[in-house]
RNA sequence: GGGCAUGUGGCGGAAUUGGUUUACGCGCACGACUCAAAAUCGUGUCCCGAAAGGGAUGUGGGUUCGAAUCCCACCAUGCCCACCA
């Protein structure tokens, strides 16, 4: 046979799949329904990378693996094609991103084939579709009806080149998650999702999923709860107080000020009646300006101004301390104030030292903690541990523990709990995405009153906000050619009369379209329920109308979604979205589930030559080189056998030669393959054939595809001492390796004579009878070090053992005739005399 | 600064979860085939040592008959988050 033809092959196989639908499932009728899903990817201008293939393969590998095993998978794929990330490559290369969209949809679409994945094409969709945005605006509207949608005034993070809002989780320390450009802070009208009404649900549900610990801890640290006191500082000779929250209530007599932030509801106004309202006011405009990042640098140096004519009372002791103002205390933190504690928390401590105020130790480390010297002035540093109270009057002496609730009752303080999690912006001053379908209405605000009608401002007049019905989805995105963001905080739609100037469904009148659209996430929030509208869209039940009434069967046959693979970098983003959407689908009677994803499991980074793939570094890898010298399986196998699937991989392309060799072997061993079917008595690969199919099948369950290839790898050199190979032998060998290389196991079963793809046959079982070994290697150690290996009988009982180990010449040059004090029998295993 | 990982040959990585360290593959060396090269096949390949033997899982300690695996400290690397009161 001469060397492996994959171009021929895998064309064939390619286009038989598609003509036979071999990897379409029959929804509605599936007997053993199984969800599998991999994150769909944002198209990019060079195509998929070889990062996509990684994760695109491993999940496939997996689809494939339970569709022999008799489930109906249901395997789908699409494209993230709407957003910022699109778009800023469609202004970088100046074309529109519709036309970018053609474009890259087809190149993506025949380069997924190309590798060979088993999708159900007939699910596919793009988030740019309107027949698929209809969908994402409804939700929009649904959300809004329930209140879990709202527009407000807020300071917001402004990125001055994507020129646009961003949500909290798009910041990534102080700069644009899209752009790396610094973000600044600017107050703006705009539309939030309610997903702190979920914080603790989201929380809690995170006990019960079977997910990636990895992404678990990420959102629970982004929830990031935190459990304090909520203190009030009365002001002196006034009505108002300060109300302060803090974590270590214990520390309040070390309270020497309290700071406010620049946004704090007491300085506006002057309410406090100070003396340096000036000075204040500066200071407030100075800090506004500042970017996030110029803010958050730990090495900044911290500013402020003290307010004068005035004090703040400590509840504790009545002490009189000054009261600050400063940008290190951020506005929608905690209460947007804090009580400082120089000498025990390093940010009051640097504040402090700036401005020459007064240190207060109340706080005493103990046992391990303590410090080797006694504490001077001069070598005095802030301690942020816990301790034994000093200083604190008749708390003195008691722990940090107890004290927080001593005085927090003292003071009459409440404990609560807090979470960094705050709702998400969910509107962009941007034009590729779905346009928020709401309409503002003059005249209906002027006839007032109304129930179930909100008001807002918009560019200083007053509107009723009026929902679009639901019948007059989608609201279309028009197709201009001035798509460029605008550069004010206004979205490009708002230049567009044609797009803006409306009807109010409600009262007749003029109306005025809100021309932001929604943030990316919310695209993908609901996309793996989009696969199985998109299936059945034709029918007339799937209207935004009707909402998903249509959906139950289908819903409650595939959903939640059985295995989501997909990366650990969506932890806080996409995936804690999709989980509170569908928290509040679940409320809303939408879905049976709260849960989206049963299972999910977060894939390593594929890494290039030590260093994550990136343009800058210039070490972005195209699979299509790859596929064309060696062919998708190979290429798909390798991937695999880097390292474990979980922890990612370093792509050198000298260990593909090794795969391309191993499939050749596969290829070149069907001559040796016999006619006889069935195994004679003694058969050497009998052993083998089974101890193989429990490996590869406990590998693939848990995603450790490199050893599973390494069981195969073992199994084929087996196979190549012998002359002939049984043919049965060869066919299970085959069907191991058919999720891995899917185009040459298929020719190959289809040579040894089978109608039915190998792809739906049934995955091999093994017999545990068939694995059992009558001899094993025993190890004899010597305190524990290995100095005899000899076979013994399976069953060898321990006195048996022994005597065979004492009879061992090596072990006993070692003994040298001295007692053994004990022996360690372990059963299997291994014999330890113990001198 | 916080959180989470990881550290085993020249390299990617195995190790039945506390029991024979280095499976499988790459690379390398030698050999076969060839006029030659490539490809392919075969043999060998943790380190020191002529051998006997000894030493090795980032470093140092501990628990144990026995530790890559568990505990403590330190070092290094990677990822995520970060003025969260």
């Amino acid at each position: 046979m001469s060397k492996y033809p994959h171009k021929k092959v895998e064309r064939k196989w390619q286009d038989v799949w598609e003509r036979r639908r071999t990897y379409e499932t029959d929804l509605l009728n599936a007997q053993k329904p199984f969800y599998n899903l991999m994150m769909f990817p944002y198209p990019s201008a060079e195509g998929l990378h070889v990062g996509n293939v990684y994760a695109f393969t491993g999940s496939d590998i997996f689809g494939r693996f339970k569709r022999m095993q008799g489930y109906d998978v249901f395997e789908p794929i699409g494209l993230d094609g709407f957003g910022i990330h699109s778009e800023n490559h469609a202004l970088n290369i100046g074309e529109h991103p519709i036309r970018v969209a053609a474009r890259t949809q087809k190149n993506f679409y025949t380069q997924l084939k190309k590798i060979g994945n088993g999708y159900n094409w007939d699910a596919k969709l793009e988030t740019y579709d309107p027949e698929y945005y209809k969908w994402t605006q409804w939700i929009f509207l649904q959300m809004y009806k329930h209140g879990l949608a709202y527009r407000k005034e807020a300071d917001v993070n402004w990125c001055p080149k994507c020129l646009t809002v961003l949500a909290d989780e798009q910041v990534i320390s102080g700069e644009c998650e899209r752009c790396g450009t610094k973000v600044v802070v600017k107050k703006l009208k705009q539309w939030f999702f309610r997903i702190t009404k979920y914080t603790d649900q989201l929380l809690e549900g995170l006990d019960n999923i079977d997910w990636s610990e990895t992404v678990k801890v990420a959102q629970r640290n982004w929830i990031g709860r935190s459990e304090g006191t909520v203190i009030d500082f009365p002001v002196k000779d006034s009505w108002e107080r300060i109300t302060v929250f803090t974590t270590r209530p214990d520390t309040l007599f070390g309270a020497t000020y309290i700071v406010l932030s620049p946004k704090h509801a007491l300085l506006t106004d002057n309410k406090l009646q100070i003396t340096n309202e000036k000075e204040v006011e500066d200071y407030i405009n100075k800090s506004k300006g500042k970017i996030v990042e110029e803010r958050t640098q730990k090495a900044k140096e911290k500013t402020g101004v003290e307010l004068k004519g005035v004090k703040a009372v400590n509840p504790i002791n009545s002490a009189e301390i000054p009261i600050w103002v400063a940008d290190y205390v951020l506005g929608d933190v905690g209460t947007g104030a804090i009580m400082a504690v120089p000498a025990h928390d390093e940010r009051d401590w640097e504040f402090a030292v700036t401005y020459g105020l007064p240190i207060k130790m109340v706080i005493s480390a103990t046992g391990d903690n303590a410090p080797k010297q006694k504490m001077s002035k001069e070598n005095m540093r802030c301690y942020t541990g816990e301790g034994v109270l000093i200083n604190s009057g008749r708390f003195d002496g008691i722990s940090s523990q107890r004290a927080r609730l001593e005085i927090t009752e003292s003071v009459g303080g409440k404990m609560e709990k807090r979470f960094h999690l705050r709702d998400w912006l969910i509107s962009r001053q941007r034009y590729w995405g779905p346009p928020i379908p709401v309409l503002y209405c003059k005249r209906c605000y002027s006839s007032g009153g109304e129930e179930g009608v909100d008001y807002t401002e918009k560019d200083g007049e007053h509107y009723a906000i009026i929902p679009i019905p639901e019948e007059d989805l989608p609201v279309k995105l028009p197709y201009i050619e001035e798509f460029r963001p605008t550069g004010t905080d206004k979205a490009p739609l708002a230049n567009v009369a044609g797009f803006y100037k409306s009807e109010c469904p409600k009262c007749g009148g003029e109306a005025i379209r809100e021309t932001d659209v929604s943030d990316t996430f919310l695209d993908s929030v609901w996309y793996y329920i989009g696969y199985l509208i998109f299936r059945n869209q034709k029918s007339e039940i799937w209207h935004p109308k009707n909402g998903w009434s249509g959906g139950s069967t289908l819903f409650r046959k595939w959903l939640p979604v059985r295995m989501y693979i997909g990366g650990a970098e969506h932890a806080v983003l996409h995936l804690l979205y999709t989980r509170f959407l569908s928290y509040a689908f679940y409320d809303l009677g939408l879905v049976h589930f709260k849960e989206p994803f049963t299972v999910f499991r977060a894939h390593g980074l594929l890494i290039s030559e030590g260093a994550k793939i990136s343009k800058s570094r210039g070490n972005i890898i195209n699979p299509d080189q790859y596929i064309e010298v060696y062919g998708a399986d190979t290429l798909r196998m390798y991937l695999m056998f880097l390292g474990p699937f979980e922890s990612g991989g370093d792509f050198r392309d000298t260990g593909i030669r090794g795969i391309a060799r191993f499939l050749d072997r596969v290829w070149q061993l069907y001559k040796c393959v016999s006619n006889a079917n069935s195994a004679g008595a003694g058969d050497r690969l009998e052993k083998i054939v089974h101890k193989t199919i429990r490996k590869v099948t406990n590998d693939i369950t848990h995603l450790r595809y490199n050893t599973a290839i390494a069981a195969l790898m073992i199994f084929l050199n087996d196979m190549e001492r012998e002359n002939t190979i049984l043919q049965d032998t060869y066919a299970t060998f085959l069907q191991l390796l058919a999720p891995f290389a899917p185009h040459m196991c298929e020719e190959l079963w289809e040579m040894l004579g089978h109608n039915e793809s190998i792809h739906h046959s049934s995955w091999p079982a093994f017999d545990e009878e068939k694995l059992k070994e009558e001899t094993f290697q025993m190890a004899i150690q010597i305190n524990g070090k290995l100095r005899d290996v000899v076979t013994v009988p399976v069953g060898v009982s321990e006195s048996e053992a022994t005597k065979i180990a004492f009879s061992s010449k090596k072990a006993n040059k070692y003994l040298e005739g001295r007692k053994y004090q004990r022996v360690i029998f372990v059963p299997g295993r291994l014999m330890n005399i113990v001198i």
